[in-house]
This record gives structure tokens, C-alpha cells and sequence, in this order.
DNA sequence: GTCTATAGGATGATAGAC
DNA sequence: GTCTATCATCCTATAGAC
């Protein structure tokens, strides 16, 4: 019998390198979103994503650098989001008004932003801290300018935004059923978001 | 000659057990405040204690028991500051006014606030994310109960705690000098605190 | 484009001396 | 009460085959 060639085990089906890239992200914002940035391995990110670990180092260079363009990807995501929100309203008081079902819709690209919410305590880290700052910053200025809100606006916005993530991030939807308290808070800061947010969150694996 | 009997490079000096204890506390906070759960390695907090690394574990099992008592540390310490606040108002709008100012005095607290902060982002473990959980709530009630606050007032006080402590984390005060922007948000987002803010930011190592 | 093998460097925890 | 020595594991990154 001629020597079999090995059927080796599933080979990731191949695929252009652009579109690898994007899913290899699309996991690795999921990964980095729960367990941040030293939580997170290489190696889980490789197995989210249905490839080896080496080949993940080797399209992305490093894992600080993998990190880098998953908050890059986020960011992305959070401007086109508010644009969107922004041209689509008359009045900055209704763009104020709209952004926040913006903010929580973001909730169903698993990951986003939680993974965000880890580069801000992230922040003590040269690289990962100027680029969060940077990051932020623009956001800041991006309502603001574009959004034409106060910035007292902006602040309130961005409050609220942080006690969403928060909310989100200590998975408080898991005691929504089991704490008159927490069906308490997540109700006044969600308020008509509440379903989305528990839709999603109940999708969890 | 006899044997000398070895002066060894510097073992700390004798300490009763309570008192390390809390040494190493306030040492892990800075540390767990300033790299997260994962980042940070027990070998650092041993260092900022001036210990050695077995010694830490020996003290409390296991890192993540450290973490556990450093979270209930600061959620003591937060209890307390906020209790202070409430017995010298007069009314629950006043508390609401000094609420504020309390909460960025915890700030020269070296690594409190980011070390709640970061176990919010690490909400996902199952240890870790029930008492973030909880201590979360706890605070929730208190500020509803005690300090007689609707849970619309508590919601706005938790949402501009957490821009708060968002801003801290990215270092935003490194901003202040060289981006309008930063400096307009951070006026904007901390007012009176400001100066306060400043000086704990720049007393950074 | 993707994998296997593996080097090289931490890191958490244990054992046991002083 | 505190340290030294050390193990076992894990993890990023590289080398090189297919």
C-alpha cells in the first residue's frame, strides 16, 4: 500500500488572506473582550478562530500588535455606528437622544465593547495606553464636533456609555432573575434597551 | 573562625501577621490596580511589598484569594468613605452634591478605584465576577438606602463614577497638557476635582 | 496559506530550612 | 515569620515543512 497522504487534522479550509484576517479579529475581539489582554492566549484566540496558534502570531506579528488592530477594529466600528445615528437626525438633542439605542445595539457585536472597555484598563501600558487615549479622545471629539453636542452633553453621554459597559462587563444580567436590586439598577440604566441587552446577553455560551 | 551565622540579604524585617497582611494589600492594589488580574504576577507584588514571592502565597493561598481580599478591601474603604458623606449631610440632595468630591478624594487611595475597575473587566470569571457582582450591588443599595437617593440619582452617580474611573485608567491627566481636547473633557468631566485629580496623576511613579 | 515541532522564558505554587 | 530552591506548567514566538 502506498503511503497515504495524511489527511491532516482539519487543515483550516483556505481562505484569502483578508478575509482570514477579519475573522481571526472577529474572534479574537470576543476573546480579549472577556478575558483582556494578558487573560488571553494566543493559543484561544487560534482555537476561536478554527486555526493553530503559530499562524495567528505569524499574520499579526505579535499579540500586543493583534491586540493594537482589535481595538482599531472596534474603534471603527463605534464611529461608523455614531455616524450613522448622526445623519440620520435633525437636532443634536435628537442625535443625543438616539446614540444611546446606538450604544446599546453595539451589544450584538459580541465583543466590541468589552474588548474596548480592556484597553482602558489597559492604560498603564505605554503603547496600548496612548493608543486608548488617542482612541477616546477621538470619540470625545467626534460627538462633539459632528454630533454638535455640548460638551456637557458629551460627558453625560459618555457616563452613561462607561456604566453600560460596566454593567455588561460584571455580566449583571445573570442576577436580573435572582436580585430584586439588580432588576432595580439594570432597569433604570437600561430602561428601554433592556430587552436587546438581555437578549444578548442570554446568548452568551 | 566559627560560622557566621549568614546575615541574609535583607529578610524583612519581623512584622506581626496583621500588619503585613494589610502591607501586602496596599501593595497588591497599586499592582492589580495597574496591570489587572492576569497581568499581574504575585513575584511584583512581592516586590511592591518588599517580600518574597512564596511569602505572598504562603499568605493567602492563592492569587486569585489575594484578589478576592483586595477587592473586599477597597469595596470596604469605598463603604466607608460614602458612609462618612452621608452622616454629615443633611439631606439627600446635599449627599448627592458631596458624593462627588468623595469619590475623587478616594483617588489618592493609591489603586482603589482601578482595582474595582478591574474587577468589573474580569466580570466573566466565576468567582472573581459573583463579587463584583455583588459588591456592586451592595454599593447600589447603599447609596439607594442609606443615603436615601432615587435610583435615577444613583444610576447618574454610578455613571459619572464610572467615566471617572474610565479616565483615570487611560491616564487621560498625561493628555492635559498637550490636547485641547483632553483638556476640555477633563475639565468638563471633573470640575473641581481637577486639581486634585492632577496632583494624584502626577505623583505617579 | 496553514500546519507541526519546539525553543526559551516566565509564573504560580510547594517543600523545607532558619 | 520569612526565605531559598525548585518543579511543573504554560505561553509567545520562531523555524521550517507541505
Amino acid at each position: 500500500m502506498s503511503t497515504v497522504t495524511s489527511t491532516l487534522p482539519t487543515p483550516a479550509t483556505r481562505m484569502p488572506a483578508a478575509e482570514r484576517r477579519e475573522l481571526i479579529l472577529a474572534s479574537a475581539t470576543e476573546v480579549f473582550g472577556e478575558h483582556g489582554y494578558a487573560g488571553t492566549t494566543t493559543d484561544q484566540v487560534a482555537q476561536a478562530a478554527g486555526i493553530s496558534q503559530p499562524y495567528v502570531v505569524r499574520m499579526f506579528g505579535t499579540k500586543e500588535n493583534l491586540f493594537l488592530e482589535v481595538m482599531g477594529r472596534a474603534l471603527g466600528k463605534l464611529k461608523v455606528a455614531f455616524r450613522e445615528v448622526i445623519a440620520e437626525s435633525a437636532s443634536p438633542d435628537e442625535t443625543a437622544h438616539r446614540l444611546g439605542a446606538a450604544y446599546a445595539d453595539l451589544i450584538t457585536d459580541r465583543g466590541i465593547l468589552l474588548a474596548l472597555m480592556q484597553s482602558f484598563v489597559q492604560g498603564g501600558d505605554r503603547v496600548v495606553g496612548e493608543a486608548a487615549r488617542c482612541g477616546f479622545l477621538e470619540i470625545y471629539a467626534l460627538l462633539r464636533d459632528e454630533a454638535q453636542l455640548t460638551p456637557e452633553q458629551v460627558r453625560d453621554f459618555l457616563a452613561h456609555g462607561m456604566l453600560f459597559n460596566t454593567l455588561i462587563a460584571i455580566q449583571l444580567p445573570l442576577a436580573y432573575d435572582t436580585s430584586a436590586d439588580a432588576r432595580e439598577l439594570m432597569d433604570v440604566a437600561f430602561g428601554a434597551k433592556l430587552q436587546k441587552v438581555l437578549g444578548a446577553a442570554g446568548s452568551k455560551k
